[in-house]
DNA sequence: TAGTGGTCTAGACCACATC
DNA sequence: ATGTGGTCTAGACCACTAG
């Protein structure tokens, strides 16, 4: 006789968890091609609605992965962590001391006005103030992990120009002599949306960690600002505290 | 003529994207009932199944909630902070220097067989270390945000057995002469499981930020470890450092 | 050409909320 | 009794992949 919970659960997280257990267990490992949703239709004896609302619980946890006209597919599940204390150092020397090789891609690189809120970070007083936007994608060993987008004060943006669209923000700002000496950083998590999902490869709805920051040459003056938006099933962050 | 890359949009994203814009744009408030699945369905002209996976999107972004034989509410988006730099200090004073009663409920505290992993952090040597082990759902005005797994050393656990089951993690050790020196945290974020959809009362699926954390009496003891679990779309983590 | 996942439909039954 | 969202079915058509 099941629990009552166990009666009430619906049919696709009862067959998303006995998919997960089967992988768990070593039925199938990563890169192992799953069956087809029709063939587990009549397996576990469901509509193929229903299947695929099981395999999109799976997608989500990073399990699995599909591609159109192949399959379904299990993940080789690993995590890369960056550490948050020295901030924007993460991303190439992270990834290159984890074993992955690291590259970008610049998407853009612009003279725009000044977002309202980023103006306020930076401290742009003037009437109408402009910055480089800069969107570029960070991969790791050829798959795209994550993407950064930069805001840069206009003067910094232009002379940097060509460094920026090249390398890592941080590596490029410190081989140039722009010390970086204080951030404010916070973290946050939002769904996959459809604009990220073609980006980062990603299924809709995954979560995508938020990783905003504002650094500082000095105390007092704020440098560049921007956000690193990274899938959750490949990354992580990391810090150390000490209490005072 | 519409552009390429808008003809290719699946009807549910269009239509997850026309509410929202509609939500934004102050047609729908916080706390509105939008029209039934089924008149949104004739509205669109589209079926109920396309309608409820645009809802779905919907629910994921923290935009809609729904309630069974009531209908789908616009949801008021209001995200609480939490400091990093003093880990564990966040829960109760940070939400209520944010304006909420912060309360707790405990469902669990029992001494268990420690898991490898705690009994590797709290560095436990004997042979079958047994720990204390605390699950409590943090409330923020009657309003569950998180679910916090703490391991407590045996003898601690006993020792704090009541107050730590009354209150809060972080007051009740400080309140009994532990001081927290120093700690070792991670962030990831996981899309809600069944299980935790049922604790947290959040929709499968939506991101839920996991927050480990490892903290120290001073820089050799481990004292306590464990992990919050809250939902992404009513909290986010803060932060500032100062690099040498 | 056959098989796969991606999208969408129309309709059924259930559990819950409201009147 | 009615309306709502939650679940599930059976089937259709499309786009992509492969042999």
């Amino acid at each position: 006789m099941p629990l009552p919970s166990a009666i009430k659960r619906p049919l696709h997280v009862v067959i998303s968890e006995k998919l997960k257990q089967q992988i768990d267990a070593g039925r199938y490992v990563p890169g192992d091609r799953l069956p087809s949703e029709f063939d587990l239709g009549s397996l576990f004896e469901v509509s193929r609605t229903t299947v695929r609302h099981a395999i999109a619980n799976l997608i989500q946890q990073g399990i699995v992965t599909t591609q159109q006209g192949k399959g379904i597919f299990v993940c080789d599940r690993q995590k890369i962590s960056f550490s948050m204390s020295n901030p924007l150092m993460h991303f190439d020397i992270a990834l290159q001391q984890q074993g992955y090789a690291a590259s970008i891609k610049s998407l853009q690189y612009q003279l725009v006005p000044a977002p309202p809120e980023i103006a306020l970070q930076l401290q742009l007083n003037k009437a109408n103030p402009r910055v480089y936007r800069q969107e570029k994608i960070i991969y790791a060993n050829e798959s795209a992990i994550a993407l950064e987008i930069d805001y840069f004060p206009q003067k910094l943006g232009q002379q940097l120009a060509e460094p920026l669209q090249q390398g890592f923000t941080y590596s490029t700002l410190t081989n140039h002599g722009i010390l970086l000496q204080a951030a404010k950083v916070s973290l946050e998590s939002i769904p996959t949306t459809y604009e990220l999902s073609e980006y980062l490869e990603a299924p809709l709805g995954m979560p995508i960690l938020v990783f905003n920051y504002l650094a500082y040459t000095d105390k007092r003056q704020p440098a560049i600002c921007g956000k690193t938006l990274s899938r959750s099933d490949w990354t992580c962050y990391t810090s150390e505290f000490e209490m005072s």
